[in-house]
DNA sequence: TGTACATCAGTGAACGCGCGTTCACTGATGTAC
DNA sequence: TGTACATCAGTGAACGCGCGTTCACTGATGTAC
């Protein structure tokens, strides 16, 4: 990808940019299931047809916005985490990390349901997503590694791992450079089920009077999580 | 309500049944999303209109699914349970309603959706499903319980809770009969958090190609949050 | 027990809506000589 | 530098679709006397 130089492709890398950017109102307005081709081009003051001179359908759209939300997310997460300057204070990375992307979803409600909802019926996110779909796991698997190369332990003991799981979990063994021992990984995985079934549950209204303070209760839930991860 | 007489009101009662019968086939097949009137009259061969002589609204047939699924969720978790005859086996009893959860979740996973996943846009569920909804945590807080009435302590060292964490919690604890402490309360939640979260991330596609065993996987976690909870 | 009226279930047509996508077209921009 | 042709952006009309909901209606069921 060089720069762009003709007039025309200038105004294309523009249109691409204002049509992606009016479908991420659109959704972060009405939600991924409602949003349309027409009603973008119409706040654009467009024909519905000049869209498709820049997405070929709906579902490219689609795609384009998982990839933007995913990137603005993990991008979020990792500046939040390289913000630490103290890069040994693990326990405050961890909650830098948990708190950018819970402010990130609680900012962008329909975005986050795009990314860790239901799936849109009838589309399926093609390969191009899962990139910028890693981001966010690699930086907590970075900081496991990094507490592992500390020498820190897990509040809690460590438990043997069966053959079976450890044999499970060599998918994600192999998108990190680095080997996290059973231990650190199991607990990494349950810390991130952990923490999006939270803000899930949060979100999507299943704490609702049940937990009355959710800023408080996640805080909360974040310190035990560093203790379990064995940060401290 | 007493049982219907008339050869009318037993008629209604049937077609009401078929109605959400039907509708629950198409979640089955297509997604709340997509789920619509006119097709559920359609397959039973009826006027779209009629429809409305049981349900006033789609959001209304929306409502009847969204109990019927949770009193089914809601019924396999409290049967799975109960199914233990030794009562005070807290670590059998913990993995059969887990697992209870996942094989439901797993068999119906646009229901699942419905119940967990994005809110359907548009649809504010109203107070008719939280009694309904409220079963699956009913379930695990006795369960927690039953731990701390048998005195068993958590894996993990108890962590003091905050005071702003302990009131944010006070809407849970007026859920419940009985008084759970601070630590096994948050514990609990936390599991709740964990299991739905591991659960939606499964379905959802999150752990595509990273974990390649999720039978192994899910077990191995549920074993692990049996020991957080202190159940053993 | 029989009749008169009220209630209700179900019909089919219609309203009005918005959607994704295609297509033949006009006019502007870019390129090769 | 100027001209001839090719490429591309954007238009507006159209296709075909399915949706939720309303409405006036027919005919069957239930009820009161």
């Amino acid at each position: 990808m060089t720069a762009p130089r003709t007039a025309r492709q200038i105004a294309r890398a523009e249109l691409t940019r204002a049509i992606v950017n009016r479908a991420r109102e659109q959704l972060a307005e009405v939600g991924p299931a409602a949003l349309s081709v027409r009603a973008v081009s119409r706040d654009l003051g467009m024909a519905s047809s000049a869209v498709y001179r820049y997405f070929p359908s709906r579902d490219a759209l689609l795609t384009a916005l998982l990839i933007a939300c995913y990137d603005e997310l993990g991008a979020a997460v990792e500046k939040a985490d390289l913000n630490v300057t103290d890069r040994a204070d693990l326990v405050l990375r961890w909650k830098r990390i948990c708190h950018a992307i819970r402010d990130w979803a609680v900012a962008a409600p329909h975005e986050y349901a795009l990314l860790y909802g239901s799936p849109v019926p009838g589309y399926a996110a093609p390969q191009d997503t899962v990139a910028a779909a890693g981001r966010v796991p690699q930086v907590m698997l970075a900081l496991a590694h990094d507490a592992q190369q500390a020498g820190l332990e897990p509040d809690v003991a460590a438990m043997p791992v069966p053959r079976r799981e450890h044999r499970a979990l060599a998918g994600i063994r192999d998108l990190t450079d680095f080997t996290l021992d059973d231990d650190r990984l199991v607990r990494s995985l349950m810390a991130w089920s952990n923490l999006f079934g939270h803000i899930s549950l949060e979100l999507f209204g299943h704490m609702h009077r049940g937990v009355l303070d959710y800023d408080a209760h996640f805080a909360h839930v974040v310190d035990r999580l560093a203790g379990d991860l064995g940060l401290a």
